[in-house]
Formats: structure tokens, sequence, C-alpha cells
DNA sequence: GCCGTTTTCGGCCCGACTGTTTTCAGTCG
């Protein structure tokens, strides 16, 4: 059966194919918006199937709920094999190739014959392609140079490292001449897990000292555009960046249309139509003519338009504007609203620091509560501990306990394996006696789809579990998770009452926003943590709450933001 | 191909930038 991922790489080759073909774009559109939807669905598209409510997916009407019918029976599609057959499906990945669109694509292969991206890299060095119509000699090596910097960059760039070099990027940029103000952009701010490239907006009146300040910033390899108000550069490690200048009295536009997401644009630009406004980058256009509007702040554009400002993370057209409407929108977690850190690593397994330098630490940014969760004894490379060594470990906790007093409460805990059978590491009495189990998979990830979800759900019906942490076990940029049937995961775990991990670290993230959304429409209590090793771990904890952000939590939503109390109750009352 | 609290037909964002062009086409976000 395949799943959401599968079926949209397969919408998106089409829209691909289709596009290369010469197809009406919108046609191309529809299928590459399918496509993201299934991705950030949240639930199977199966699971629609045998409720026979395939077209409830936004984006799938008619025709591509009867392809999602004709995939998930025969793991087929005619209609894609007659396609390929029309446009050979080695083009496709022509479109990677920077420079490269599919009018271009399509001529070359027309006119040359060749369908491999090898034999377009030789053609090219060969000069055959900057005599072809269009083409030059800067085309040319444009395309040599494009399909170099394929190989370079490695597909998304981690959040955790795309937000630091913008921040960077920001200080320098806000220290040149003129400059008002400097702030992130597109999916970077809108805290995606991963970003395609950093996005970043300037204002100031007179934009070349910036445009110029840009092309030379630190390790930049190449300038891609520079232009009056726009300029491209690629970092020596293949990440992009593209820095856009506005006027101060411009921002408040400019900043909400480089924010996006494209979808929400869309969205915000009907409602402003509907005003008889038209809104772009710069203003506020009356459509009868008549006075522009200018907005220096986003939260003029929302107010023009009859709204409260809508928090970046949310707008990914899942809901936002008709929330905002009907003065519904979430008022999401903080930073500041965690008081608890439920899974931390010390020396007593594969952490860096002493249980009682990870505790100061953790106090130092304002956590009440702190729970150790070194690994369980099957975790070897980790210095998992025996039974034997827990109970030396909780003599620790009482001593340090009394030498931090009530600066920070201390849990003794386990991230226990789940072991390749679903079984977990220790017996159930010695689970018993622990203040908290998170219990994750680290081996095995790779088991199909049928025997990994049926042991996932095994240790989320062991009623000594409190959380499972980084449920699908996915590492970004380099591995994906388990191939999990989340919907029976979310099901089980609302079932059971069992909480799930944001896993703050940039590497996890792990529920992403669309699974934790769906965990909290189905009343799953979520845990935020660090899954600290090292000091400097705890910091991470800004990109755990940036996802549940995305995922339109509330700290009610998250038991880390609770009382001690209430977070004590419920850890007491689990599984007894 | 999708979508609709004005619409079941006719929209679907559009401006910046580049390169190859003599006024525009393609790419990109």
């Amino acid at each position: 059966m395949m799943n959401n991922r599968q079926l949209a790489d397969t919408f998106t080759l089409i829209a691909n194919l289709l596009e290369i073909k010469g197809e009406i774009i919108y046609k191309t559109l529809a299928y590459r918006k399918a496509s993201e939807s299934l991705m950030g669905l949240g639930r199977e598209a199966s699971e629609y199937w045998k409720e026979g409510k395939l077209e409830d997916i936004p984006g799938v009407g008619k025709a591509i709920a009867e392809k999602i019918d004709e995939l998930l029976r025969t793991g087929k599609l005619e209609f894609l094999e007659k396609l390929k057959k029309e446009v050979p499906e080695e083009l496709a990945a022509w479109l990677a190739v920077p420079s490269l669109g599919p009018k271009k694509i399509a001529m070359i292969w027309k006119t040359l014959g060749i369908t491999a991206l090898t034999q377009l890299e030789a053609a090219a060095k060969e000069g055959k392609l900057r005599d072809l119509p269009g083409m030059g000699a800067k085309s040319e090596s444009a395309i040599l140079e494009g399909i170099a910097s394929l190989s370079r960059r490695s597909g998304r760039i981690p959040l955790g490292r795309a937000y630091p070099l913008a921040q960077e990027i920001i200080r320098t940029l806000k220290k040149v001449k003129g400059v008002v103000d400097a702030a992130p952009a597109g999916s970077l701010r809108r805290m995606r897990s991963t970003v395609g490239d950093l996005d970043i907006l300037v204002a100031a009146k007179d934009s070349a000292p910036v445009m110029e300040a840009v092309v030379n910033l630190l390790g930049v390899s190449r300038v891609l555009g520079k232009g009056e108000t726009k300029s491209s550069i690629e970092f020596t490690d293949g990440v992009r960046a593209q820095v856009w200048v506005h006027p101060p009295e411009k921002f408040g536009t400019a900043l909400q249309y480089a924010t996006g997401s494209k979808d929400h644009n869309v969205q915000l630009r009907q409602l402003a139509l509907d005003k008889g406004l038209s809104l772009s980058e710069h203003s506020f256009a009356k459509v009868k003519g008549g006075k522009e509007i200018f907005c220096a702040t986003e939260e003029e554009v929302y107010e023009t338009l009859g709204l409260p400002w809508i928090p970046p993370e949310l707008r990914e057209d899942r809901g936002e504007v008709q929330a905002a409407k009907a003065n519904k929108l979430p008022k999401l977690i903080e930073l500041k609203d965690i008081k608890a850190d439920l899974q931390v690593h010390s020396t007593w397994s594969d952490g860096k620091l002493s249980m009682l330098e990870m505790a100061r630490a953790a106090a130092k940014r304002g956590i009440k509560v702190i729970a150790f969760t070194d690994h369980s004894v099957s975790l070897g490379v980790t210095g998992g501990l025996s039974i034997e060594k827990h109970k030396k470990q909780a003599a620790e906790i009482r001593k340090i306990q009394k030498q931090l007093g009530d600066e920070i409460l201390v849990l003794h805990a386990s991230e226990v394996e789940i072991k390749a059978d679903g079984s977990l590491d220790y017996p159930d009495e010695f689970l018993a006696s622990l203040d908290l189990v998170l219990a994750s998979m680290h081996t095995s990830l790779r088991q199909p789809r049928e025997k990994v979800t049926e042991r996932m759900i095994k240790a989320i019906r062991n009623p000594h579990v409190h959380i499972i942490g980084h449920p699908t076990g996915r590492l970004i940029p380099d591995r994906e998770g388990a191939d999990l049937d989340m919907d029976a995961i979310l099901n089980a775990a609302a079932e059971t009452g069992v909480a799930l991990e944001i896993n703050a670290h940039p590497s996890r993230l792990d529920l992403d926003d669309m699974y934790a959304r769906r965990a909290k429409e189905l009343g799953i209590p979520i845990s935020i943590n660090t899954d600290s090793h090292s000091e400097e771990d705890f910091d991470n904890l800004f990109y755990g709450v940036a996802i549940a952000r995305r995922a339109w939590l509330t700290k009610n939503d998250v038991i880390n933001a609770w009382s001690t109390k209430k977070l004590l109750d419920w850890l007491k009352k689990r599984g007894k």
C-alpha cells in the first residue's frame, strides 16, 4: 500500500513531465498542489480512501482522487505509464538544474535527442548548446554550473543550520549604513524543519550598499544574481540565500509577501480583492484607482485586511486565515512557557556532563523539572544502564537533589529501548519504579511497515510508558523515519493516553508539525524535550517550540508547560 | 486539474532578474 510520500512523489513526477510536455501550466500546478497537500496531511491518504473521502483532501478533486484510488489498489498508474512514453522520465531530473526550466528542457531534448543528465553535461562541455535557439555561451555555462551545484547541494537545509547562518547574515547586514531593519523571511521565518534556501529581507532607503554587502559576505562562492532590489548568492557548501531590499515604509507588505507561504499569500490577496484592494509586496493598491496604502509593519497589513496578525508559523494555508477571520487563532505556546525538560542525558550513559552540571545548566534557563533519561541496557554503544547501575543512579539523584534544593526538581527516568520485537529493555516491575519512562527506537528502523508499526504500538500499549521519544526516528537530513503507519500509531496513542514527543534537536524535530497537529486533534498530550547530551543542547528547545507552534499547540497541549503538580500527578496516574 | 457565502465556468500572483534579444522569453520565488 503506497504511503503519502510515495503518492506525493508520483504526482510530483506527473507534474514535472506534464510541464516539460508543455501542458497548460495550471494543470501542472494542480498536480504539484496535490503532492504538497499529501506531504502535509498528517493522516495517510489510504485512510481517506477507506472512508471514500479522498476528495476531502485539499487539492484533490475527481481526477486526482481516481488516480490515488488506482495507485492504492494496484500500485501502478496507467496515466503515468502513458505519459512516460511521451516524455522520457529521465528529463524530470533536469528540472532540478538551476537555470533550466521546462521550455529549454523540451527544446534541448527535441533538438538534440538526449534524455540523460550525463548527456546534457557532455553536450554543454562540447559547446553544442550555445547555438540552439534562445541560447548562448552564457546559458551553456550556466547549465554546466547548475549541474555542478546539484552535486554540491544535498537537498534541503536543516533548520538548525539555516537559522544560525541567517542570524549571522542579518547581524552583518544590520551594520550596513542606512539599514533600518533586517529579518528572516520565507520558510525560514515560518520555521519549517528544513528550508530550501535562506530568504532575508532588509529595510533601507538606499539599496545599493546592501546589495554590495550581500555579495561580499564571508563564505560566498558565487553570485547568482545582483539587481537593484534583490540579490542571490551561493555559499561554498552550496547553501543559497537571497536578500531583498525594500524602503522602510513598505517593510510590512514586503515582509508579509516574502514570508509566504505562497498559498497563504493567495488567500490574503483574495481577501484584499474582496475589499477592492490589490495586495503586492509594495502596497495595497486600490483597484479602482486612488491612493495606495503603505504598511511599514505586518500588523498593519493584516489590520487592513480586517484580521489579527497571524504568526508566521501558521501561514501554511491550513485553516489559519479562516481561524483569524473568526478570531479563533490559537494562543500558541512560547519558549518561556516550557518549565520541564523530560529527556536529558548525563555521563551515566552517553552525555558529556554530570547530572549536577546538566541540572544547573537547565535551571539557568528557567527549567523547573528535569528528567534524566539515560539509555537502557541493550543500547551498548551509549553505555546503557543495567538495573544495578540504575540503583546507584537513584542514590546519586537523591544526593544532588539535596544540593539543588528547590532550584530544580530531578526525576529518575529512562530512555528505554523499544526492541525489534516491541518488547522493552527492562521488566515491567522495574519500569514501574521509575518516575518517568520514555520509550524510543534506535535500532532496526528499516523493518517493514507492518512490523515496525506493530512494534511501536506494543510499546504504546505498555502502561508504564509515559512518553514515546522521537517517534519516527528520522535524522535530518540523512535518514528518513521508520515506515510507520502514523494513523495507527496516533490512534493507539489517543486510546492509551501516552504522550508523544516533539524532539527539539534540529537533526530530529520528530514528531514534525503535521503529525503533532493531528495528535492535538486527537487529544494526545505532547512533550517537547531537548534530548540534551551537553549544555548547549538545551538551547535547541527553541526549535522544538517552533515545531509545536507550527502544529497549532497551546500550553495546555504540552505537558512540559504544565505546573509541576499537574505534571507529577499525570506521571503518577499513568500505568497505575 | 481544482475550486466556489458573488461564480459549476473562468480564474488560477506577478514582479525581478538574466540572457538573448532589438522588445522579449524563460526562470525563479
